[in-house]
DNA sequence: GCGACAG
DNA sequence: ATCTTGTCGC
């Protein structure tokens, strides 16, 4: 597809103010991005663990959301978003719905949530609108949370507009402050005992999230980062008690389901 | 100029 | 993200 050097001129200035536009939603949302806890609820005592004294709260976390988008292979624009939540302790699938769009806007590193948050948000609204007793109390978000280039990825971005706690992990690790797949390979080298969490840690000092090796058959790392209203330790503790496989089990769910209804549909 | 680039 | 088959191993 050839175009005069004109219009290839405009549609560059175009992308540069939306560009710009889209760098300062992220800049003004993140301003009320909140990285420790908050929330009512606590993780239910594992097994063998002694119940912290001075816990009086007495909301447990069971209901665990995941997200996920697919792609249909002959249209690219057409996309099915999924929204599941699962029981915390028992990882079986209470809720489901998803909802197949057609989406306009590419996919650009660094601002996934503009193409994929719009659907994702209007399945937790539907829900929210709807009293659903099994609106999540956390969410689990395939793609980054504060590991992005503004700190501000899907995950903060989704936890923001829907005011929900929100986890995002990665499954490859977008680089970020000198962050690299061989940077992590030193951090783990560093490491005096064989650790399967690994903080990560950029070249400002700054910590963006953990590589945790998060099950036995995988020894690539899934990348965990801080989305909102959780600290980096509650999220890494929820994604590994939610980790039968490598990838936690709410948003592995999603994306075998949000799959398996496209593949259903026409 | 070159490489990197969540999903 | 998707394109794609079998194959090796628990
Ligand atoms: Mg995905």
């Amino acid at each position: 597809m050839t175009r005069k050097p004109l219009f290839q001129s405009v549609i560059a200035l175009l992308n540069f103010r939306v560009h710009n536009k889209w760098i300062g939603i992220q800049d003004s949302l993140k301003r009320q991005l909140i990285t420790e806890d908050d929330f009512k609820w606590r993780l239910p005592p594992k097994i063998n663990e002694r119940e912290k004294e001075g816990s009086n709260c007495e909301i447990l976390l069971k209901y665990v959301g995941g997200v996920d988008l697919s792609f249909s292979k002959e249209d690219s624009s057409i996309a099915c978003g999924a929204l599941v939540v699962l029981d915390f302790q028992t990882l079986k699938v209470v809720y489901e719905d998803s909802s197949i769009v057609r989406l306009h806007i590419p996919y650009l590193p660094g601002f996934l949530a503009f193409r994929e948050a719009p659907v994702l948000l209007e399945l937790l609204d539907k829900m929210k609108k709807n009293a659903h007793p099994f609106y999540p109390q956390l969410l689990m978000v395939d793609g980054n949370g504060l590991l992005h280039p503004r700190g501000f990825g899907l995950a903060c971005h989704i936890g923001v507009l829907a005011d929900l706690p929100t986890v995002g992990v990665g499954k490859n690790l977008h680089h970020v402050d000198g962050l690299t797949q061989s940077r992590v390979r030193e951090i783990r080298q560093a490491a005096d005992s064989p650790e399967n969490v690994l903080p990560l840690i950029g070249d400002s000092g700054c910590t963006w999230g953990a590589a945790i090796q998060s099950s036995q058959g995988s020894l690539k790392p899934i990348f965990i980062s801080v989305g909102h209203r959780v600290s980096l330790a509650t999220a890494i503790e929820t994604v590994k008690m939610t980790c039968r496989f490598r990838v936690p089990e709410p948003i592995r769910q999603a994306d075998i389901r949000s799959r398996e209804r496209l593949r259903n549909h026409q």
